[in-house]
DNA sequence: ATGAAAGCGCTAACAA
DNA sequence: TTGTTAGCGCTTTCAT
């Protein structure tokens, strides 16, 4: 019996396609990079002896010599959002344009996993780094931005941190959204925060100060929540338990937006005639005719593009001072938003 | 100016951990994997100079001598649908336990996009291989099955293929919705497909066998869809140019289910009082109580657990004959489904 | 307990 | 145009 058939199938190596097309390795190589200064004859035989075997390159012993693997790695925090399918979406776009390639890891909003997840990605010598919305503290990525370009994404940093970003302006956005209720209104305009997820801290600021300078200081109200459904609905079930209620919510994301709604309507609440509910992010979510959230959109394809971008400039263009960019948010009007239920003050007054 | 230092930031290497500490690369390369065998001086000395240098081992060079890279390759076809949120979070569990990393790369519900995907992981060696929903031919999936471990999720792979699969029985899942809504009083049942989505060919054959055995065969209405809200939109939107409308729709999965709703709720139809609407894969979507829609469940988590499972069985434990589990599909009733309205016809007889 | 040497699959000079 | 050689960073015998 053949000893090479009976192996469990034993990749084939450029060895081996050399072997069986009698040339060089080198030879082999130069074909299957694809240079030009090889014979017609060769080549044939190279690219015979290649697809007979199921011959495929090994990338790790390629980029082990070349020092480079042509691999951005994008480490993502959350699979669950939708937002993140379109911020991948864009990521890949570019990426393939630029002529890279893309591995994703995820971090499951925990940040020990993050940190196992991009450690993954590093110990693969990949050229670039995205992080995705990273719950993982700024000393770390600061630290990863130190050995190899960094870009985050949706979360602020730092301008002494070595890494780049991306992201929208969430302050400006949250003030968006306390606007467009006041303009709607609405004084009693409350707050379901982002807890520790990246931009959360700045929804809450920007939250915060919108209402300090519409003179709707008292009214300020802030419960913990989180970027997922059920985070929404508990930081509603809260609300809801304190008097008087707000006719107003801005929900840190859409998802949180949407665990409140359920929240509302299930304590009878009608959605927006008693309560007005916006999000954040503008997901597809938010966009389903049947859900038509009002929210504050983020262009998140174009956002993951950009980061592939700056990426690209440190790596090839040898760029070496970090560049913040900041994108503007916009507001998006849908059908979960309108003016506040009368004041039922004024019938007790009555 | 030391030249190490100014040139930008080459990654340190074994080497460079081994001169720093004063000692071989294989002592080094012993301490970082762990071994015992080594004296507790020279372990210090190791580690105290990995740690200054930020050395990080070169995981490619790793696997390029031991054969192997402990990495598990996913290719998910469409990371916009929620449904995969939950495959990947299962498939990473399952990983993590059995000492795997897992690589995503995506193929945007295209086929070429996807076989570039799959090469990519394929480049890198990765030690099995995951194709969650794949839309590429059967015959490149066993071409690939052969030169390594392959596991196929969400769609039926002949017997004769050298991958394995992990499915539900989209077939009975397809039975169920049908004579759930046949149970309502139904008999107008239509089915927007999901063109060449995984599994979509066993879900369109579920749906008329099923009418065919319940005699309601001259109420077959199949139009053509796909796995996205758009198609879900557009399926709708055929519908309702046919006359008599159906009184219940079997979506070909949520997006598409949400989709439909949205344009029967355009046409102003009640929902489920004039017209029922049934999903499949029971995504969280599915399950926000603000959308509440009745669909067919798969347990994705636990299918992604199983396919880890499976590969590891071939990988480690030397398993050659192609698996094909089955997993049953089950029915989760919400809002979205209810008694057909009364006959028109019956006012247009009195 | 530690080190020297060979080699994983590939590319990149350099020779021929 | 083609082949030879060295070496990428690491693990793995095999000596010591």
């Amino acid at each position: 019996m053949n000893p090479t058939e009976s192996s469990p199938r034993r990749r084939p190596t450029i060895r081996d396609v050399a072997r069986k097309a009698g040339v060089s390795k080198s030879l082999v190589s130069m074909v299957i990079r694809g240079e030009e200064k090889v014979s017609a004859r060769s080549r044939e035989a190279v690219l015979r002896a290649a697809a007979e075997l199921g011959y495929r390159p090994n990338l790790m012993a390629r980029s082990l010599v070349q020092r480079r693997t042509k691999i951005v790695g994008v480490m993502v925090s959350d699979l669950r959002n939708p937002f993140f399918g379109d911020v991948v979406s864009g990521i890949e776009q570019q990426a393939s344009e630029l002529g890279y390639k893309v591995l994703f890891t995820t971090g499951d909003r925990q940040q020990e996993r993050e940190t196992e997840a991009i450690e993954n990605l590093l110990e693969l010598w990949v050229d670039g780094l995205i992080l995705a919305g990273p719950r993982i503290d700024q000393d770390s990525i600061g630290r990863i931005g130190r050995s190899v370009p960094v870009v985050v994404l949706h979360r602020p940093t730092p301008t002494t941190s070595s890494a780049d970003s991306v992201t929208n302006d969430d302050r400006a956005g949250a003030e968006m959204a306390v606007n467009h209720c006041h303009a709607l209104g609405h004084a009693r305009i409350a707050h379901i925060d982002g807890g520790t997820g990246a931009g959360a801290q700045e929804r809450r600021e920007g939250y915060e100060h919108s209402m300090r300078r519409l003179g709707l200081v008292e009214h300020i109200v802030l419960v913990s929540g989180g970027y997922t459904e059920p985070r929404g609905y508990q930081g509603a079930q809260e609300l809801l338990s304190k008097r008087p209620l707000p006719t107003a919510v801005f929900a840190a994301n859409d998802l949180c937006a949407m665990g409140a709604i359920n929240a509302f309507e299930e304590a009878g609440l009608g959605i927006p005639s008693d309560i007005s509910v916006i999000g954040y992010d503008n997901t597809s979510l938010a966009a389903l005719r049947h859900v038509s959230l009002t929210s504050i959109h983020q262009p998140s394809i174009e956002m993951g593009q950009m980061a592939v971008e700056r990426l690209f400039q440190r790596i090839d263009k040898g760029r070496t001072e970090p560049t913040h960019e900041v994108v503007a948010p916009s507001l998006v009007v849908r059908n979960t938003t309108g003016p506040p239920p009368a004041e039922p003050e004024l019938e007790v007054r009555r």
